[in-house]
DNA sequence: CATGAATGAGAATTCATTCAT
DNA sequence: AATGAATGAATTCTCATTCAT
C-alpha cells in the first residue's frame, strides 16, 4: 500500500514537471504562471506547493529533470568509428531527445543561454556528462589525428555542444524553417570538423 | 532655447537608456523594475514615462538602440584582403562594439537567444545589416574559391554570427574565464573556416 | 461540504456587493477606490478581484443588483383599483425599496442621471421591467378614459418614472429636508396625475 | 496698455472655462485631464494653473459661469399674459440657453443629479434666482387662481425646474431621441400645469 | 493530500501639481 | 505670463504563498 501511494505521488509529480516544463518553455521563469501551471496538470494551486518549495524551486527541478532525461540517453549512444560517426551518432541522439522532450529542452536552452549567475553552473554541470562523452570521443580523435591538437578538447567539446545548441535555437527562432531537426546532426558535424574553408583552399 | 531644452531632453533620454540597458541585461525584460531604472537613472518612476509608453516599448528601444549602436561601428570596417582578413576584422570590431556598448549587447543577444516570438522577428531585422555584410564578403570567398559551395551563403553567415554569438555567451557564462574577449575573433573566424577536423585528415 | 462553500463564498460576495455599494453610492463610479471597498468588506484587496474581474465589472454588477432587488419588488405589487391607486401602491413599494436598499439605489439613480454612453443603456434595460408596468397601468387607464390620449403611454411611463427619480434626488440633495420619503408616492401621483394647474382653471 | 493685458487675460481665461466645460461635460470632474483640457484650449498645462487654483477650482468655476449664463438669459424674459405663456416662454429662454452653452449646462445638470453634498448647495444657490423666477410667476398664478394651492409654490418651482431638468437628461441620454429640444418647453408645461390625467375625469 | 479562498507585497501606470527657464 | 519636464502620491491589478477545511 505504501508502495502505491509512493506511485501516485510520483505520477503527480511527474504530471506536475510536465506542465510546468509546458510553461516554462513558452513563458520563461518570470512570466509562468503557477495557477496556470497547476491546472494544466489538472490540479489545485495549492497542490504545487505540497511537492515543490517554491517557483523558483519548481523551475530549478524542472531544468534538473531536462538535463537528466537527456543524459540518460546519450548513455547508451556507442561510439564505434571515427569522430565523425560518434559525433553523428551523439548529436542524432540528442535530436532524439529533443523530439521528445521538446519542451524541457526547451526550457534548459533558454536559461542557458541567458547566463543568470544563478543558474549557468547549475546548468553547465547538469550538462557536464554530455559534454564529458563529446571530450571521450575528440580525445580518441586526437590519438587517431583526425582532431586539431592546438586547443584543449574541453574547449572544442564545448564548442560542439554550444553549436549544436545554436543550431536549436535558430530552429526555434525561425520557426522551423532553418534549420530542420533532421538536418541539425549533420549540419553540426561538418560545420564543426569542417569548417566553411575550402579543403584545397589551405 | 529651444535647441538647449532639446539636447537637454536627448541627454535624459539616454540616460534612461543606459540606465534600462543595466537593468535589462542583468534581469530581462520581466525581471526589471521600472521604478529602479529611473533611480538608477538619478529619475522619479515617472519620468520614464515622459519619454517612453511602458516598459515594453523602454526594452524595445534598448534592443533597436543596441542594434543601432553595433550596426554603426561595422559600417566603417573595411574588406581588404581575403575572407580570413575580413572576416577577423568584422569580428573585432564586433568584439570592440561589445567592450563599449556591453550593457546593450547583452541585452540583445540574451533576447534573441530566448527565442520569444515576440522579438525573435525584432532582432533579427535589426541584426540584418551585420549578417548581410558577413554574406557580402562570404559571397565574395566563394567567388576566390576560399568558401564551400555546398551551403547558401546566407546560412553559413548566420552560422558565423550565431557562433560569435554563442562565444560571447561562454564568455559571459563564465566569468570571463574562457574565451576572454581577445580571442574571441580569432577563435571565432578559425572555428568557422577551419573547424576541428585535421587538414591532412580529410 | 461543497455547498457549505458555495454558501460561504455567496455570503462574501453581498458583502463585497454592499460594501461596493457604500462607495459608489458616495464617490461615483471613477471617485471610488476598490482597497477601501474591500476593507469596508473587511476583505483584503486581492479578494475583490477573485470574485470580480475589474473595478468596472464591480459597478455593473452593483448596478445590476440594485435593479434586480429593485425589480423583484414590484413583481408582487398588485394592480387593483383605478389609475391612480395603481400608481400609489406601485410608487410606495419603490420608495419602501429605497428604504432597505439605499445604497444600491443611489448608485442607480446617480448613475442614470449622469446620463453616460457606457451605463446609460444598461441601465434603461435594467429599468424596463419597471417602465413597463407603469405602462401597463397606463394603458389600462386610458381604456378608461382616465388619461390623455395625446401622448403615448411609453412616454408617459417614463415620464413618470423620472419624476419619482427627480424626488429622490431633491430627497438626497436637500439631505432629507424636502420631500421626506413618506410624501413621495403622494407626490409623484398627484403632481403626475393631476398637474400644478387649478381643476377649474382649465 | 493695462487695458489689453487685462482683456488678454480674459480671453485666455475664457478659452480655458470653455475647453474645461467640454471635457467636465464628457468626463466629468474625476475623469477630466487638466492636460487635455489645456491643449484642448491651445495652451500649456502650467497655464491653467496661472489662472485656477486646482482641477476642482477650475470645475467650480465653470459650475458657476454656466449657471451665470443661464440667469443672465432669463433676466430678460417678460412676463406677460397668464401662468401658462410666462412658464413656456421661461421654458422657452432655458432651451434657447441650453443650445448655445450645451456644454456648460450638461456640467451643471450632470452635478446638479450627481447631489454631491461638496457641489449640490453651491447648485442651488446659483439656480437659485432661476427658481426664483418660477416662483414669482407660480405666485402670481395663485392670485389669479390659476395654480393650486394646497402646495408652497417654491417646492411647485422647484418642481418645474426639477421636470425641466429631467427632460434635458433623457433627451441626451436617449441621444436626442425623444424629446426634442424643440418639444421640451410644451412639454414641460403641460405636464407640469395640467398633468397626465384626463380632465374630465376628475 | 488536495483544495482554493484569502492575503498583501509588489509592479506598472496615471496624472495633479510644482517650478526652473 | 507661458511652458513643459520632473515629481511622487495614489491607484489598479497580479500572483506567489499560506492555511483552514
Amino acid at each position: 500500500m505504501v508502495r502505491i501511494r509512493q506511485e501516485e505521488k510520483e505520477k503527480v509529480r511527474r504530471r506536475l514537471l510536465e506542465a510546468a516544463a509546458d510553461h516554462f518553455a513558452d513563458q520563461g521563469l518570470q512570466g509562468a504562471v503557477v495557477d496556470r501551471i497547476s491546472q494544466a496538470a489538472g490540479l489545485a494551486k495549492g497542490t504545487v506547493y505540497n511537492y515543490f518549495e517554491s517557483k523558483e524551486q519548481l523551475f530549478a527541478e524542472v531544468l534538473a529533470e531536462g538535463c537528466r532525461r537527456a543524459v540518460a540517453r546519450y548513455a547508451g549512444v556507442p561510439h564505434r568509428g571515427g569522430v565523425r560517426e560518434s559525433l553523428l551518432a551523439l548529436a542524432a541522439a540528442d535530436v532524439a531527445v529533443l523530439r521528445e522532450e521538446e519542451r524541457f529542452l526547451k526550457v534548459v536552452v533558454r536559461e542557458a543561454m541567458s547566463f543568470r549567475p544563478e543558474t549557468y553552473p547549475l546548468i553547465v554541470s547538469h550538462l557536464a556528462p554530455f559534454v564529458d562523452q563529446v571530450d571521450a570521443i575528440l580525445s580518441g580523435g586526437v590519438a587517431d589525428r583526425e582532431i586539431r591538437t592546438d586547443r584543449p578538447t574541453p574547449q572544442l567539446a564545448m564548442l560542439f555542444v554550444g553549436l549544436l545548441v545554436l543550431l536549436y535555437v535558430q530552429h526555434w527562432g525561425s520557426g522551423g524553417a532553418w534549420p530542420t531537426l533532421e538536418e541539425i546532426p549533420a549540419l553540426a558535424v561538418s560545420t564543426f570538423l569542417d569548417g566553411a574553408g575550402r579543403r584545397e583552399a589551405t
